[in-house]
DNA sequence: ATGCCACATAGAAAGAAATCAATGTGAGGT
DNA sequence: ACCTCACATTGATTTCTTTCTATGTGGCAT
């Protein structure tokens, strides 16, 4: 379907960083709130938090806000999925 | 590792566009001329020619030239472990 | 209430990507 | 030789993306 094409696409398109395919890799496992992320990066905070609303607003990272404190998370189930329907369209039915 | 990252990131770029990623789709079970991918979109030929260049640029994409024609197919041992490096980042390594 | 800390938002500047019209190229037919 | 057909390349334009500085906001401690 057409609109299924528009949307995978707007989802690789926030993947398609190499740092937000990095910050989804380290949310694989463990919650991390954004401090702990921006250590890891040459990168403003406001450029991280842009960076994470990216995330967040496609479904891919879940947030959780504490004190003063934001915790992400990967949503898995959006993950898995979004994962599943990628690979039919790149390695198609074959098998 | 982070060049990986890099890798990846660049290879998400070229998927993330309904119109290559659809293009994909239809090379997924046969081989297709410029042409009968052409006929699919609405987008003029020199456009057309700007993506297929990308999409093999990147070697998800083969091209065969038989007399004016150019065959395009995709590259399924490039998509298979390409959809495998980026499920490994996407759902981590839970199971 | 004041100040600081973690993060978000706004706005600007620079760079990259998408797309087109125009033109080039090379193969095949007449 | 010439023309046409399928496709590639060039160069320009517009639009989107990235990233920054500056500033706003809301929690928490003093």
């Amino acid at each position: 379907m057409e609109e299924d094409y528009i949307r995978y696409a707007k989802i690789l398109k926030v993947l398609a960083d190499s740092k937000r395919l990095k910050i989804v890799a380290m949310l694989a496992d463990k919650e991390l709130c954004a401090c702990d992320i921006l250590e890891e990066f040459q990168i403003t905070q406001p450029t991280l938090s842009h960076d994470m609303k990216l995330l967040c607003d496609i479904g891919i990272v879940n947030v959780r806000k504490e004190g003063k404190w934001s915790y992400y998370s990967a949503n898995q189930e959006m993950l898995s999925s979004f994962n599943a329907d990628i690979g039919k369209i790149l390695i198609g039915q074959r098998r």
